[in-house]
DNA sequence: TTGTATGCGTTATCAG
DNA sequence: CTGATAACGCATACAA
């Protein structure tokens, strides 16, 4: 059970007072190159390391952000979204030697309840908040308890579903207090050109048919999606009827059961968009389930690629985004804020439709 | 940006000393319950909430607790298992106002560091440790640093993987050090028993060739599983050239793979227990791929249920366990560790086998 | 039962 | 350039 040192054990040993470890430890000017250099290699020797308490009630920082997850306990867990978000960010974060607090809770009351304790408890300098909504409370609340946040996911609110949607990159100013201001910053990626890039492909394959098996409607990308499809079908002068979004909770069995409705209709479509691959897998299931060939009769695509679009038979045609990059580009863009950067919004990658082979002409018969 | 309040401000307020605030506010004597409540009215009014910081710097715990993932960024994320034993750890940490600070490093090297880090930054007052191995360095380290610690998924080291395996609950006696006594709690499932159900189950169906596509050789529970194999063959008397494990990395890719392999042998298996349902996915579309009917030709078993079992076609019969409940009774020891309860072996609830449609008695022609 | 003094490890502000 | 000294917010041994 070893002691920890701490600068008085360096100072000691290196013959020089506390301060001067400090400034030395901490790349400040005060003290000569020669001292410098010796107090560092003393500090290698003793394994030393900033105790982070002492050093974030002296009014540093607490060297720690943090992130909610507030999902139903039934969504929670096949979607490979996540796991890899928080993998990005931490190559970024621990690369800046920043810790990360990671809770999941049950709703979005819980999660602001959440951000007030860490924030009283000065437990965190800073939180990285995903699943913006269209109608979204935290913005306001991080501001008010000054808490430095990065919306991962675009922004939300007033200026962010602008609603018209449509063509790619219109109203991603990221999130605005009254005075049309950011107030915080934002990464986010082009759902709407992503969905125009799903919908070239299906109609360039002869489609005319489309459902979007869409996720929660209170999330602010379900409704960029669901907008950008309708512009994207009323571009090519596609029928609004037989183009269209279903919303569903993301889970597996809606996913299924509005698979099912919308085969079972008069005129059924003949490609269906997924908005994550669960659902897209249950899909598939369902089809063959019903002894409906895909993509022989029914094209499917899904949003977010993952070993799962991989494992299905056939294996699904995606939309593949580099979600660890994601990750990274909103930790760099949290830990520029906590420099004192002013917020703004940052694209991620454009994500790629990759074909495979759940996607194919529809048969003439239809 | 509100001012947070501290004990200074409440001790004015209520007219009283700052250390009567502190003994009010940690259930200590010292205090008549009159002033106690006044005391505890006011810090409600204020939301007074204690800083974490300086409560650690004052020889207290930190208040929180870590928990590494060192996995390949491959096989993360498609898996339910962490998400959902996350969620359960916090559901009881976050009663006891414990944080969790969450880390992904891609291998354990790394995760030792990252250990060390914590223990010398004070971080963490204990950790979660998972994936035990059968020869695992972090125990060890663990007891030299003196950090606190559960090890989620039975013991391992020394005592752990016995070798004898088989016969249900041999060899969970904790992790041990030289002498013999517990050094470190540890929480388990009976891998061994569960292995038995899935051998019971498969061989009153009539199976008589079984393989056990593995997860990783060097983890504990995957060594106990395939000893329990190996013991629950030998007990009804099968050829062991018959009833074998190969082992792979979990992935989607190998799973796939190692069912390729051995239903390509000349005898192959009418039975394949899969020790992840990432793996038992990816096996069903093999089969798929290859024209051998699920369950007509070959049965198939998940380790570990999640939505993923209930999409597949056919739906597969899948070993259950309450994995949010594992991580309640881990975050619960360890709370108890670090309240000084002695190190012990907690075993958790029987995994339970459910049989959906991808087992049945295999076809005569075989 | 209550108030006072001190320490935890660091950073920051002063004098030397 | 260096070395004392005071915060930071809380806990606690000790004195009143």
């Amino acid at each position: 059970m070893a002691r920890r040192p701490t600068i008085k054990d360096i100072a000691r040993r290196a013959g020089v007072s506390e301060s001067a470890v400090s400034f030395a430890l901490n790349d400040r000017p005060g003290v000569s190159q020669d001292t410098r250099a010796r107090i560092r290699r003393v500090a290698e020797e003793l394994g030393w390391q900033p105790n982070s308490a002492a050093r974030a009630l002296s009014g540093e920082r607490s060297g720690a952000v943090g992130l909610v997850l507030a999902r139903p306990a039934q969504t929670l867990g096949v979607e490979s979204f996540f796991l890899q978000l928080v993998s990005g960010i931490q190559e970024v974060l621990s690369a800046g030697r920043v810790a990360l607090l990671f809770q999941v809770v049950d709703g979005i009351d819980a999660e602001c309840a959440v951000y007030r304790r860490w924030w009283a408890e000065r437990r965190v300098d800073g939180v990285l908040v995903v699943d913006p909504r269209t109608d979204d409370p935290r913005p306001e609340l991080l501001a008010r308890l000054g808490l430095p946040a990065v919306m991962i996911g675009g922004a939300s609110g007033a200026s962010g579903a602008s609603g018209t949607g449509g063509v790619s990159g219109t109203g991603e100013t990221g999130e605005t207090d009254g005075s049309g201001a950011l107030s915080l910053s934002s990464v986010w990626a082009d759902d709407a050109r992503a969905m125009a890039q799903v919908v070239e492909h299906l109609y360039g394959l002869g489609h005319r048919r489309i459902a979007h098996i869409a996720g929660l409607p209170g999330l602010a990308h379900t409704a960029r999606r669901m907008a950008s499809l309708r512009a994207e079908a009323e571009a090519r002068g596609l029928d609004p009827e037989h183009v269209r979004s279903v919303v569903t909770d993301y889970s597996d069995a809606e996913g299924a059961a509005a698979t099912r409705r919308v085969l079972a209709e008069p005129e059924p479509p003949t490609a269906l968009v997924y908005d994550n691959d669960v659902m897209a897998v249950a899909g598939i299931a369902v089809a063959a389930e019903l002894g409906i060939a895909v993509p022989g009769r029914i094209s499917m695509v899904a949003w977010d690629d993952s070993a799962l679009c991989r494992v299905t038979h056939p294996r699904l045609t995606a939309l593949v985004r580099d979600t660890a990059g994601f990750g990274r580009l909103a930790a760099e863009e949290l830990l520029a804020v906590l420099a004192g950067s002013p917020p703004r919004a940052r694209e991620s990658e454009q994500p790629r439709l990759e074909p495979r082979e759940s996607t194919a002409p529809p048969t003439a018969a239809y």
